[in-house]
DNA sequence: TATATTTATATCGTTCACGATGCAAATATA
DNA sequence: TATATTTGCATCGTGAACGATATAAATATA
């Protein structure tokens, strides 16, 4: 008799990692339409809230390692979405700039959050419960954060 | 001035992507001991409720396309956890088995469950609201399913 | 029964994630 | 100021994910 932790009905990882890539799925038709991926998608909503930023910063802000994230900018570079240029207080620094094109795509995918949006709600997630979900998350990911960097 | 709806901090989908990156991340020093990674965990929880699976069984119930699942059945089986045989019934399936190494795990595994359990709770995530959590996640993992076989 | 379709799995190419490692620039310390 | 350390980024290798495509076996249809 298996043993009810092992159990995947009982796994919130198992459930977290679905879900993630569920909805990664409903961004791809959307994204992959302006030739966008939804990790590059994440760098986009990044630079559009604060343009020219060092790598390290957009590393940061989406809790991603740079070995991640530099390969992703330099195809969005090649892409012509932006550019990479050297710091110049910093010659170590790379600052991330969007192009045109990279500034445009904002409004090109503006009926995106929407779409995705509202193929997620049902029963129980609203707009009075996403609150309670997004707090929990919040939660299990700054509790996790700190404890990977601790025991690693 | 950046809209509310491309808000990194305003997306659900970034953070089930982080929080299930996180918990990958705290699983990854308790299995990579033994060898073994997320993904590949998920196969032996599959296999320890059942043995002796095919491919697509083994697949459909991660949710995953066999394009992934083959892949990661290959690894495990040169690492002598599991057995492909091709199937008697149907020559075009390949049952998986667990070999005794496989079998064995489960009790080296014991106090996995438990140890990354205890590192995800918190004030908001406890006994009592995690069933609520599962219930969010599975109706938008239900509806995403669905949703994306259609509209593809 | 011959042919068409479906099903089960595998192969291939691209893009993440991420640990390990390397390197050069900046900063701290001797 | 010379040396050590830290910091920012990049490179490399491995293992997922997944779309597209291929192949053989099973099943349905003509």
């Amino acid at each position: 008799m298996i043993e009810e932790k092992f159990k995947l009905d009982n796994q919130l990882c198992f459930r977290l990692y679905t879900a993630s890539r569920m909805i990664t799925q409903a961004y791809h038709p959307l994204l992959g339409e302006h030739g966008l991926t939804y990790p590059q998608y994440l760098v986009l909503l990044v630079l559009w809230e604060k343009d020219a930023q060092p790598v390290n910063d957009i590393a940061k802000r989406l809790l991603l390692e740079t070995n991640t994230v530099t390969p992703l900018l330099k195809r969005m570079e090649a892409e012509g979405i932006l550019t990479r240029t050297k710091g110049e207080k910093d010659a170590r620094q790379m600052i991330v700039k969007l192009t045109k094109k990279g500034r445009d795509l904002q409004k090109k995918l503006t009926d995106v959050p929407e779409a995705v949006g509202s193929t997620v709600l049902c029963e129980s997630v609203t707009p009075e419960t996403v609150p309670g979900l997004f707090k929990m998350l919040d939660d299990i990911i700054n509790q996790l954060k700190d404890n990977n960097k601790t025991t690693d």
